[in-house]
DNA sequence: CAATTATATCGTATTATACGATACAACAAA
DNA sequence: TTTGTTGTATCGTATAATACGATATAATTG
């Protein structure tokens, strides 16, 4: 019998497996995890890339490159320290970052569409605390 | 006001980020779209990979070459039709895929056992509905 | 037996990843 | 002001990945 983590791991790759976007873009999954970081944590600069992907300084700098050439990112300098640079998502790395990590919006509309309104409320309560409490705990 | 679609995508990049385990492989996009759909998908050859991909069967092939020598897939014959090859993850590709696509087993357990029994309970269910329903859903 | 299908290999071109060595700019401490 | 440290960038180098057209082989189908 599996446990409960298994079987939740079970469902979501199911999710994610049913209702991803159709990949079309040329992504790579270095770029995917910077942009998510990115996107998901403030205060990001190379450093912070280097630690993230546990690659060296020098390898963060090239990625940073890379993404900014795409226009994917953009590198501000930080006025407190102007070594320093902030590193932004532009609308366009939104935009890619959405396509290759979350769930497509058409198909999960139409799955909730499909559900009845205590369903949905279910899901989205449950989503909703799973995620704050990932959020907060410390890992 | 963002519609629900967008509220659930939120939370559900939030709890990938939040509980994702540490990457260490050296494991690349395709990669993992292509043991997603083995795992999550049988029947699998060489002919389903280039369409999902949207790739050419001879790039397909390649693909397929470098996850065998890697020893993620093995391959098997049709005995129906013997041009064809049925793939199918190892042990080891299984677990690659699940360190890069599923959430964090202690990182769940730790976040589950902050949640009491009612709420991991909806949590269950919840993921449960969705999964189901994203199955069955026609796109 | 000829045509078609499924896959494999090779050559080629491009891009991505990674790092050591080195460099420059900015900051901090003495 | 000088020296040491920090943060990032660039370059050269090596390897790997991605992609396809051309070509080949084996198996199936009509």
């Amino acid at each position: 019998m599996k446990n409960k983590a298994d079987l939740l791991n079970q469902y979501w790759t199911d999710i994610y497996f049913h209702l991803h976007y159709i990949h079309t873009d040329k992504i790579t999954h270095q770029a995917i995890r910077i942009m998510q970081l990115i996107d998901k944590q403030g205060n990001i600069g190379v450093s912070e890339i280097a630690s993230f992907l546990n690659v060296s300084h020098n390898t963060a700098s090239e990625h940073v490159k890379r993404l900014e050439n795409k226009q994917f990112i953009i590198k501000k300098r930080d006025p407190a320290d102007e070594r320093k640079a902030f590193i932004c998502l532009t609308g366009r790395g939104k935009e890619v970052l959405d396509r290759n990590t979350s769930l497509d919006q058409e198909k999960l509309k139409q799955v909730l569409n499909e559900l009845d309104e205590k369903e949905q409320c279910a899901i989205e309560q449950a989503l909703k605390i799973l995620s704050e409490r990932a959020k907060q705990c410390k890992f």
